[in-house]
RNA sequence: GUCCCCUUCGUCUAGAGGCCUAGGACACCGGAUUUUCAUUCCGGCAACACGGGUUCGAUUCCCGUAGGGGACGCCA
């Protein structure tokens, strides 16, 4: 059913940017050291405190690239601003890629450690000619920035330092280092997402490579951690592709190979703002207690920018050889959840019955408050096949698993309290209860028929004249799995309790 | 404001100049099945942003307009 389409359906037009890319592979501009070409991606956070699900999206596409290649996916934090930093930020970030199914090669890189590394190629950049050193102060910055603002002008830091002599730096002032952008001409990226991008060199300015700190700017050590790392493929949120002119500098002025950059369009809320609290999920762990599982939304964020024909469930090994590239859109695609839903029910109908036990049993707990008994968990166990067919997502799931796992006596819904105390079903609940007493054997089949019995005897035929007291009863809703199934796990010890419950009610 | 990117049903997408009367999925609406609610199955509604080119022919290529998004920090 699934990828039945030809190779030469998923390739884009030839023309433009496509051409560049088989010339990348094999220019030697690759590098002495990676004479043979295997793939390395990797995904870089930053500890903020949860794993955003944009980031999970990168790192599912950077992560199949690499499987499907027999190449590596290497994870690295970002944690180089310590003011932010927090340990169990990077906890949440490694967990939620485990949740997720990402496993990372080697250990995670943690680029504040190479911090001295990248001041060495800051200085090094400034002995190349490549950078400056520069003694403005924030302030000075913010003055000039504002005036430029005022004045309707570019805001970048117009250069004053690049041609000083070293004899004008004012005494006691911690320097930064900024890198020296070229005056003139311009700079073009083969995107293998955007196509090719042109940025003239108007548009980049002297950035900062080395705070006065000693510490390196977010664009330095990317660079040079990339770099190290062996990174040949960047794929990263659209947000980047600007950056990635100014990357292109600093790996020019060191003679290191350019990486193939890929910029993945970004994920927008239902309203098309880029994806905020205010729309309810931003962190993976997130979608995880909302009871979603993590093949749906593996299987959701991979189509969400990126299609194979008309395949809509694909299994991580399908993903695995048919994630490339130019799959990719190019638009930015707004999260539904709606769609995730419906793959979530899709995945938990597939969903092994003992692995959903589990998975239900925290949303349970939480929900009754105490830990699970051995009897409701083997009735969930029991009724599972039943129960998943109905749910979209865990907490669904336990919702609907309610009435395994709760103490007798049931509550009732206000529905199913009405059904319960009509006359006509008091007197059926009663005539059912003396007859299940002695029914055998006690399965399904013979329920069902006991209850058709009934209904012919005292409901004119009509099956949910007892079916619905029956579910009422033993559920303490109007609306359930199928019941005679339900009644034969719960025992008949438990649904003439209930049942008795019910009659007295 | 400046620069960059984007634009096919409500949403995610298929689409490589004639295979398009524009396909699939989700959502929505109907119908069938059913002890309930679901599931499942069948059917339906629904889009190439606009304007110019190029071409015998444009959803597809080019230019513009409009709309959306992103970037402009001693954040990442």
């Amino acid at each position: 059913m699934h990828g039945r389409r030809p190779e030469h359906h998923r390739r884009r037009p030839a023309g433009r940017w496509r051409l560049d890319r088989s010339i990348r592979l094999h220019k030697p501009c690759f590098g002495k050291q990676r004479k043979t070409m295997s793939v390395v991606t990797r995904i870089a956070p930053s500890p903020t405190g949860f794993m955003h699900i944009g980031t999970a999206r990168t790192a599912l596409f950077s992560w199949l690239y690499a499987r499907g290649r027999g190449g590596k996916f290497l994870l690295r934090i970002e944690d180089t601003d310590r003011e932010r930093y927090h340990p169990e930020a990077v906890d949440a970030i490694k967990s939620g890629m485990k949740w997720l199914g990402l496993n990372w090669d080697g250990d995670a890189v943690s680029q504040f450690e190479r911090r001295d590394r990248h001041a060495e190629i800051a200085r090094a950049l400034v002995e190349k000619g490549a950078a400056y050193y520069c003694y403005c102060s924030p302030e000075e910055l913010d003055v000039m920035r504002a005036q430029a603002v005022a004045e309707g002008r570019s805001q970048f830091y117009d250069r004053r330092w690049r041609d000083r002599p070293a004899g004008d730096a004012p005494p006691g002032v911690k320097p930064v280092i900024r890198i020296k952008a070229p005056l003139a001409g311009d700079s073009t990226v083969q995107d293998q997402v955007q196509g090719p991008v042109t940025v003239d060199s108007q548009n980049l300015d002297d950035f900062i490579l080395l705070r006065s700190d000693g510490t390196p700017t977010y664009m330095l050590a990317v660079v040079v951690d990339d770099y190290d790392m062996g990174v040949t493929h960047v794929i990263r949120g659209n947000d980047h592709l600007n950056n990635t002119f100014r990357q292109k500098l600093i790996i020019e002025a060191m003679g290191w190979p350019v990486p193939v950059y890929a910029h993945i369009p970004l994920i927008h809320g239902p309203d098309g703002a880029k994806l905020s609290k205010r729309h309810g999920a931003q962190g993976i762990e997130d979608y995880r207690d909302m009871g979603y599982l993590p093949e749906a939304l593996r299987n959701y964020l991979l189509r969400l920018g990126w299609g194979h024909g008309d395949d809509e469930i694909i299994s991580m090994d399908q993903a695995v050889a048919w994630f490339d590239l130019d799959g990719i859109v190019k638009s930015p695609a707004r999260f539904d959840f709606a769609k995730l839903e419906s793959l979530n029910a899709h995945y938990m109908k597939e969903a092994d019955d003992a692995r959903l036990v589990d998975l239900v049993t925290p949303f349970l707990e939480k929900q009754t408050g105490t830990p699970l008994s051995a009897q409701s968990r083997a009735w969930l166990a029991a009724g599972m096949a039943d129960l998943k067919q109905r749910a979209k997502t865990l907490v669904a799931l336990a919702d609907e698993a309610h009435f395994y796992v709760a103490p007798r006596p049931l509550p009732f819904e206000d529905k199913a309290r009405q059904t319960v105390s009509d006359p006509a079903a008091q007197h059926i609940l009663t005539i059912l209860a003396a007859r299940l007493e002695t029914l055998e054997p006690w399965t399904e089949q013979a329920i069902e028929a006991l209850c058709h019995d009934i209904a012919n005897q005292q409901a004119g035929g009509k099956l949910g004249k007892v079916a619905m007291p029956l579910r009422a009863a033993l559920t303490g809703r109007s609306a359930s799995p199928p019941i005679f199934k339900a009644a034969e796990i719960l025992g008949r010890r438990e649904v003439l309790a209930r049942l008795k419950d019910a009659i007295a009610n």
